[in-house]
DNA sequence: CTAACATTCAATTAATCCATTGATTGATCT
DNA sequence: AGATCAATCAATGGATTAATTGAATGTTAG
């Protein structure tokens, strides 16, 4: 605590911050996003020990971001309203985007190739309705498990060759990953046409999707 | 790092939120949000030693908040796009929360007085419009610089009856501090009408006007 | 009241983070 | 080249944090 109020106030902010500075802690909001549960059942699901799932639980408490209610002998946390999530979200949009820069730049990538136009997220929403397209994830698997557009097939580069003979040629191919600066689903799209397949890549990444209120689909994990 | 991917997914979030977890590191940011600067610059305005600001700095650039440049001798850092200020304002949002939600638990403080109806922001951001009410901000003056609502008045609540003979008795007042939770726009409202003016609380605080994307003031601080 | 269970508390250790210091790099100017 | 200025690096000590263990609390069931 500090005596000066300004810098009391930044502490305050702080604190929040620091509460979702923990990966640990990440993971039992990330279980408490799918809704209320007990200490021991959050322990199991962290691969936590119980009085480590607890400490951490009351701090995430003490943030304000969940709260907590006895319930005969158990104690039920949940997250304390939306603003959580939305907080979960930014850093994953923010953490993601630099994953995805850091890549774009390790690898040299330029855009001006010989790529077509990227789908529009507007489009792809339409195509999506109607089946027209197959739509292929390019991310790490746990990032699709976290998250991503319904109907879409999870495969990383090195395994794309395996799938492409049950690919239906005739289907357009939309390839995305973690936003404009990731290389995976260029990579696909150059790969895909290489094979003579009719192949774009998404405008943006699942963040973008997933900004604009979109739909997307979760997976609970284990 | 981890070898589990998962975590280490969880853990490059962290990072991010590791980032915005120091007072010191928020000063830098609430900076640079008025815009570019060089590390001496904020060094000065933080009250930070130059190494110290420097190494705060290299650790926003690693989160991939803020991004640097050279220009002749001195590095220019700069808030990477607008996602930086949304992570800042849904810290602020939350945290001030707390605070709000703390205090009126404390004051055993509830809603059901004589008090009247709350004014809502589209009425309040009308009625600014014509000029047609004095709006008062109650919450402490650090708060009030970083934003508030324009053409608001800072007075804290032990200053309030000083300011009572210069306000206008004709104008409707209208009180507002953090939020739904926060005491001291109530105790305005109950003390303003106890020395018989027309006051009305804002249906809730800053944090919610500003997440409407309203209009706020910003004053720069030393 | 006692036993059983879920959660929390308290104390320890190891790891990490922060501020400070003084030396070092990189860029400009004469 | 040498001087000067801005920023960074490297190393230190002090403070905070996380995981672990075992004991203590509160709640229900018998």
């Amino acid at each position: 605590m500090s005596t000066n109020p300004k810098l009391s106030l930044l502490e305050e902010y702080a604190l929040v911050a620091r509460a979702v500075s923990a990966p640990a802690r990440l993971m039992l909001l990330e279980q408490l996003a799918q809704g209320p549960r007990g200490v021991e059942g959050l322990a199991e699901k962290t691969s936590l020990t119980v009085a480590n799932c607890s400490q951490h639980l009351q701090q995430l408490r003490r943030s304000g971001l969940v709260t907590s209610r006895r319930e005969g002998k158990a104690v039920i946390y949940q997250l304390t309203d939306a603003k959580t999530l939305d907080l979960m979200d930014l850093l994953r949009l923010l953490a993601e985007r630099n994953l995805a820069r850091v890549e774009h730049i390790l690898r040299g990538l330029s855009d001006g190739e010989d790529a077509p136009e990227p789908l529009s997220r507007d489009e792809l929403a339409a195509r999506l309705a109607d089946g027209s397209v197959t739509v292929l994830d390019m991310r790490p698997v746990d990032e699709y498990e976290l998250a991503h557009i319904p109907g879409a097939l999870n495969i990383n580069l090195a395994d794309l060759e395996q799938l492409l003979p049950s690919l239906d040629a005739s289907k357009e191919i939309v390839a995305y990953c973690r936003g404009p600066y990731c290389v995976y689903s260029h990579q696909a799209v150059a790969a895909l046409r290489r094979h003579g397949l009719i192949a774009r890549r998404l405008e943006g990444g699942l963040p973008e999707w997933r900004e604009e209120g979109r739909e997307v689909k979760t997976i609970s994990w284990d």
